[in-house]
DNA sequence: TTAGGGTTAG
């Protein structure tokens, strides 16, 4: 090595430095700049100037400041690139630092360090600052150029000044760079986040030669506003015009797929990417794990996460999402153990992983990561203190919820989730009170409060109150309901057995009713045996839409059984194995000691499985045989629960000391067989046993439960 | 001779 440093002069390093630029080949980054220099050491301002480029554009920030430290000298391209760095890379306390040092050294900015530092005044919500250096620029006789005035816009867009933003606009337009696609480009992605999209397109429209830039705004622009078919229809275009792609537009496109389910035609776009090699960014591989876990094609989605040498945040933050909502939060939670040693996770990351924590019940983990998110300063930051609420709630944990509550700023979202846990928990009285309150600390009810209102009143039979508050809601708060508030009257009728009612109420509904509204109806005929209206139910379940259709299925199959209608249930069972619906198998998750437990129904793989097995056995002995083993009737409404709990309980018992409660969670809903067997349970073993199902949360103590067998009542009748 | 715009995850 040394022989080599001596043998080759400056001129050489720079152009290999400039090939690792060109090559992207950031691995040999590092040896280069070993090559160079030594501890002792100092660079020379043309080689030190090329090295900081180089690391700057490769966001490694950690090597681009030791080299700046290491200059013998430094000119403003020096400060500039550094700044520019910094602003790039989401470091803005270090930008604006660094120009305070800047000019307390002496040296005097330019054109090129006012966008950054403008940029950077906006992200971190200091217009003041960022208007006060403009006008120092302009009295200092800088004329603005196109990018000081694009990065004015960006400050007001971030700051939110929507007035400002304008006006600056306004005044760009009479001046000579409004003939600049840039200017544009910035008030495009101002309008955008703004919520004014139609401004957005107004001034897209008028930019007589878009370049890539203009495209991926207006693209990214329509999806921040909730409108992807918008930002595929303006692709389409683009390819039209036969303006290349770059990795920015290309992620763009992939995330607007995403949000569609657009499956064929992101997979074209993963094959283009590969071909033209943008595959090699990793802005594009997370826009593809996005895109294949939203099409429910995780093991696609982990080929290409296990394929990017460096995976950044954002790249585990979607893998572990796409494991959550693939139902393998378990795995979600090993896959965030796994990053916090290779990586620092963000405020997203969190809420993720304490989404999978709340799913499957994992509260020791929720915990953890609760005392992480102290430790590292997330846990007041953006949504976490939310996740951390919803993850207790979830949990079961009301007590820890409210402390969790009194803690925080308190916004609409966080008075929604705690009334989720009173519907949960089927509390009609807990979630009036709370409503009462929220109503008293001046804040609005929005329409997902009052789904989880009506909710909570229809599982504890308030149907009086549930109607009021339906009545309410529209002439109080001016709150339209839609399809899922009518869904809950009519599971609210339906439930309390008003089964004529539902059906009037859902012909007199102002708007066409949906899937959801037919199966509440049904689902109710269900439990009252009503064939009749189950029949018109069922019928107009299977007329409508039939990929939406689909998820009903199972529901129309236990309807049949329910009613004795075998032949109904065997023809939509070839019909389910012909469109292949799949049932999700019964899983039940037990923590013990930090550990989280899954059991699958039916599992005989579990290494203490003949333990479980010889306690269950107890149990049923004890209750009586016939009752609880035989019984389980896999043809009646109890296809659905799987009994997977009983597994999870066995071992939660074996494996926890006497005493300790046991908190098992489920992802089906608990069959009457269970529920009886887990009271019995508690009662022998006295012990709390808490199983919270798709439905309820059910607190189990001396042989009685929480949700007062609600649900449950009307088969123990029949 | 090197620099500044559009950026994927909730």
């Amino acid at each position: 090595m040394k022989e080599l440093k001596t043998m080759v002069d400056e001129e050489t390093f720079i152009l290999l430095i400039d090939l690792c630029e060109r090559m992207r080949a950031e691995r040999y980054a590092s040896q280069v700049y070993d090559l160079i220099t030594d501890s002792s050491t100092l660079l020379s301002l043309r080689t030190g100037n090329s090295l900081l480029s180089m690391f700057v554009r490769f966001r490694d920030l950690g090597n681009a400041w030791y080299v700046f430290g290491k200059m013998s000298e430094r000119d403003l391209f020096s400060w500039n690139v550094l700044i520019g760095g910094y602003c790039k890379g989401g470091c803005f306390d270090e930008c604006l630092g660094l120009y305070d040092r800047m000019l307390w050294a002496g040296v005097r900015p330019d054109v090129y360090t006012f966008p950054s530092v403008l940029r950077t005044c906006g992200r971190v919500k200091d217009l003041g600052r960022g208007l006060r250096l403009f006008r120092e620029m302009i009295e200092s006789f800088f004329v603005p150029d196109l990018m000081t005035m694009t990065s004015v816009i960006s400050a007001c867009e971030f700051t939110g000044d929507e007035r400002l933003g304008k006006t600056v606009h306004g005044y760009a337009a009479k001046h000579v760079f409004r003939k600049d696609v840039s200017i544009d480009n910035a008030l495009i992605q101002m309008y955008s986040r703004f919520g004014a999209w139609e401004e957005a397109e107004r001034v897209f429209s008028t930019i007589r030669t878009k370049d890539v830039v203009s495209w991926t705004a207006m693209i990214s622009g329509y999806e921040k506003n909730g409108l992807p078919e918008k930002a595929i229809e303006v692709y389409k275009n683009m390819k039209m015009e036969n303006v290349a792609l770059d990795e920015i537009t290309i992620a763009s496109v992939i995330s607007a797929c995403a949000s569609l389910g657009l499956l064929d035609m992101g997979v074209e776009l993963h094959k283009y990417a590969k071909r033209t090699g943008l595959l090699s960014y990793v802005i594009v591989t997370n826009a593809l794990i996005d895109l294949y876990s939203k099409c429910k094609l995780i093991d696609k989605a982990l080929e290409v996460f296990q394929r990017i040498p460096d995976k950044n945040v954002i790249s585990w933050s979607s893998i572990i999402l796409g494991l959550h909502i693939n139902n393998r939060s378990v795995q979600a939670i090993y896959f965030f153990r796994k990053m916090k040693v290779r990586l620092i996770p963000n405020s997203i990351t969190l809420i993720s992983v304490l989404s999978a924590c709340g799913k499957i019940g994992a509260l020791m983990t929720g915990k953890e990561i609760h005392a992480y998110a102290l430790r590292t300063g997330l846990g007041f930051d953006g949504f976490v203190p939310n996740a951390l609420l919803d993850m207790y709630v979830k949990c079961g944990k009301m007590k820890t919820a409210w402390k969790q509550f009194n803690s925080i700023e308190k916004d609409i979202a966080s008075w929604n989730t705690m009334l989720t846990g009173y519907a949960q928990r089927g509390n009609g009285p807990g979630a009036i009170d709370l409503f009462n309150k929220m109503v008293k600390s001046d804040v609005k009810p929005d329409p997902v409060t009052f789904i989880s209102l009506l909710c909570a009143c229809g599982r504890s039979g308030m149907v009086e109150n549930g109607l009021e508050y339906f009545r309410i809601m529209a002439e109080n708060y001016y709150i339209v309901p839609n399809l899922k508030h009518y869904a809950c009257v009519v599971d609210l009728l339906g439930r309390s057995g008003k089964l004529e009612e539902a059906h009037a109420f859902i012909i007199s509904m102002p708007i066409q009713p949906d899937q959801a509204i037919w199966g509440a109806l049904l689902n109710a005929c269900r439990i009252y045996r009503n064939v009749e209206l189950g029949e018109l139910a069922a019928r107009n379940l299977i007329n409508m839409n039939e990929s939406e259709s689909l998820r009903y299925y199972t529901l129309l199959c236990n309807f049949y059984a329910e009613i004795g209608k075998w032949d109904e249930v065997a023809r939509l069972k070839i019909l389910m194995t012909e469109k292949g619906v799949t049932v999700d198998p019964g899983c039940s998750w037990v923590e013990v000691k930090g550990k989280i437990h899954a059991f699958l129904t039916g599992d005989q793989t579990h290494p203490q499985e003949k333990e479980i097995n010889a306690v269950l056995d107890g149990f049923y002995s004890k209750i009586g045989f016939d009752v609880f083993k035989n019984n389980i009737d896999a043809s009646k409404a109890d296809i659905l629960c799987g009994h997977s709990e009983r597994l999870a309980i066995g071992f939660g018992l074996i494996n926890t000391a006497p005493g300790m409660p046991i908190r098992v969670t489920k992802n089906l809903y608990m069959c009457q067989n269970c529920h009886n067997m887990v009271k019995f349970i508690s009662k022998v073993v006295r012990r709390e046993i808490a199983v919270r199902d798709t439905e309820c949360f059910h607190l189990f103590k001396d042989g009685l439960c929480s949700c007062g067998d609600a649900g449950y009542k009307l088969r123990i009748l029949s």
